[in-house]
DNA sequence: AAACTGAGCAACCGCCGTATC
DNA sequence: CGATACGGCGGTTGCTCAGTT
């Protein structure tokens, strides 16, 4: 369909930003909110693209956002949600008060994957299937030069998420497709919270069942918030066969048991022979994604 | 000390769903 | 009802810097 490219790229500034652009960003939207991200750059003096500006208010300058230092619990919560959830990086950080859904995709493609890997779990692309049906991009693939160096961001990241894709209307497009049977993941759409700051009240409700939104995420309040966490008493997801449930906190390190493998693999590896089994399987992840909501 | 390598992260890209005209 | 605009998302790229040779 006839959409123009979301900006015309002339003339408009790329790479990091500057300080004074971040602070005419930060300005322009505490007087005038955010949206229209269209017209922002415009108005606010920005010569970058709207989209660039919604992605740095939203990946960085936006109030409340904590940066680095990934706690374990959180590091936990990642990867149980993933395990739920595949690659929806907003709507696991929309659980992860504070924390953005690209932090959580780099932590996930850089740390966490490698930490399987390092734990013997090889998060092996399904073979048998074709690579997503959505081949999405002659366009990614093409429009630069592939990097190979890095296979673990791209590799890794889909081969967990392909069930996972954006909505559920894709979901059924792929399957209707020759692919071999892939188990269908019965999600609700991701919903934030709030518009602004949803990460912190449906993280409590998520935590400790309280519906307390934190005083607000509601504002542009600083971040002190976070610091502490109520660890989450996980049940286990599935069973495994060695009744390793994953959560064993232990020392933490201790590779072969890293915390959360256990909500994953079945995942990973839902070849489903059995569609009954699969979809007692998911029904189970179902209701536990709903627990936690 | 210089060159090389790899990891980490910020930013970009194209696609999609929804809203609006 | 179709076309377009907009906002949002996940995947990918490329720069930077620390560690190694």
């Amino acid at each position: 369909m006839g959409r123009s490219p979301c900006c015309s790229k002339v003339g408009l500034r790329r790479g990091p930003w500057s300080t004074k652009e971040d602070t005419l960003l930060s300005n322009y939207i505490q007087q005038h909110g955010e949206g229209q991200w269209r017209s922002l750059p415009k108005n606010a003096g920005l010569l970058r693209c709207g989209k660039s500006c919604r992605l740095r208010w939203m990946n960085y300058l936006r109030p409340g956002i904590k940066r680095g230092n990934i706690s374990e619990d959180e590091e936990d919560l990642i990867v149980r949600l993933h395990g739920l959830l595949g690659n929806r990086w907003s709507l696991i950080a929309g659980r992860l008060p504070g924390r953005t859904d690209n932090e959580i995709k780099n932590y996930w493609n850089t740390h966490l994957l490698k930490k399987l890997k390092t734990a013997g779990i090889h998060p092996k692309p399904h073979k048998d299937l074709p690579k997503p049906t959505k081949n999405k991009k002659p366009a990614a693939g093409g429009k630069k030069k592939k990097k190979q160096k890095k296979s673990t961001t791209a590799g890794g990241a889909e081969d967990f998420g392909n069930s996972s894709d954006r909505n559920g209307s894709q979901e059924e497009k792929k399957i209707n497709s020759n692919d071999p049977p892939k188990t269908k993941v019965y999600l609700p759409k991701p919903i934030r919270v709030s518009s602004v700051f949803p990460r912190t009240s449906s993280y409590d409700s998520l935590a400790s069942g309280s519906s307390s939104s934190e005083g607000g995420g509601g504002g542009a309040e600083k971040a002190p918030e976070v610091a502490s966490y109520v660890p989450v008493p996980w049940p286990p997801l599935f069973e495994m066969e060695d009744g390793d449930y994953g959560m064993r906190g232990g020392d933490g390190d201790g590779g072969d048991d890293f915390l959360g493998v256990g909500c994953i693999l079945p995942v990973l590896h839902q070849q489903s022979d059995s569609i009954s089994d699969d979809v007692n399987m998911w029904e189970k992840v179902y209701d536990e994604y709903l627990q936690l909501l």
